[in-house]
DNA sequence: CCCCGCTGCTTGATTTTATCAAGGGTATGC
DNA sequence: GCATACCCTTGATAAAATCAAGCAGCGGGG
């Protein structure tokens, strides 16, 4: 029983994470971008610290030198810059440029309207954003 | 207010799908698996009626042709196994064999153990439950 | 019955992602 | 200052995904 639950829990999580990237993808060819590309740029985010390469490859649980390829691809589209860390030379951070900002915004705006999550009443997602946060804390 | 409700239910719909892609990179290692062939395993249950691989295309969001090559990799492994459809000549469906079923349930149950979701309460994963199958209901 | 359009899977060529092994440059501790 | 560990990069390679045809199998008009 608990084990089913546990179950069906886990085929939710998957089954929404599958449906939001699928309306990603949406956005995605309108925007050009390819998954992975998107995944780094969702991790961008503009007011937080900005992430080393190898924190995002933590994130995205693949090796460093493959965010060293999608880091070139961003940069080569202007979507996102890297830089030297300021106090540590071997790291190097990635930040999204101006453009880079514009698009991760239209990804995030698109996905949210989209998202299945959307048809909760605002007191739902409330609670649900409550649950959530504990899972994750307990992590 | 709203929108950053709505933004940070998809950052942590993502991050904990992520955890839990990454958890089950554990036991992928051990079971000699990739995440593109788990992911196809999961979508696997074998009490549900078998699915075409043009369903299963579907659910990934990918070709169909991406599908034959993932299907041939499982059924060379003696994971899975391509059938005619009994009532369509042109659709195969792909069922797993008994040793595909083991892997599948051990892959799940390591899972299941190790994601963060199993640290709330039972209550809460009822509650949790029943506010996704909300959300998924009206996509 | 027999085309004809439609659908579903496969193949081949190509691009994109991901991994591994190795290397160069930078910090940190002794 | 040396050894060590860390971080990123490069090159070679494998895996995965896409696209464009192509080959059946189905089903609905003529």
């Amino acid at each position: 029983m608990s084990q089913e639950l546990a179950a069906s829990l886990l085929n939710q999580t998957m089954w929404l994470a599958g449906q939001i990237s699928g309306r990603m993808q949406e956005a995605l060819d309108r925007l050009d971008l390819t998954g992975p590309l998107a995944n780094v740029l969702w991790l961008l985010q503009p007011d937080a610290d900005p992430l080393s390469l190898r924190a995002i490859a933590g994130l995205l649980h693949c090796d460093p030198s493959n965010v060293t390829l999608l880091s070139a691809k961003l940069e080569q589209r202007g979507l996102a810059e890297r830089r030297p860390h300021p106090r540590d030379g071997r790291t190097r951070t990635l930040v999204l440029t101006e453009a880079g900002e514009e698009v991760r915004e239209r990804l995030l705006t698109t996905v949210m309207r989209h998202s299945p999550l959307a048809g909760l009443t605002l007191e739902e997602q409330e609670q649900l954003h409550a649950l959530l946060a504990k899972a994750i804390d307990n992590a």
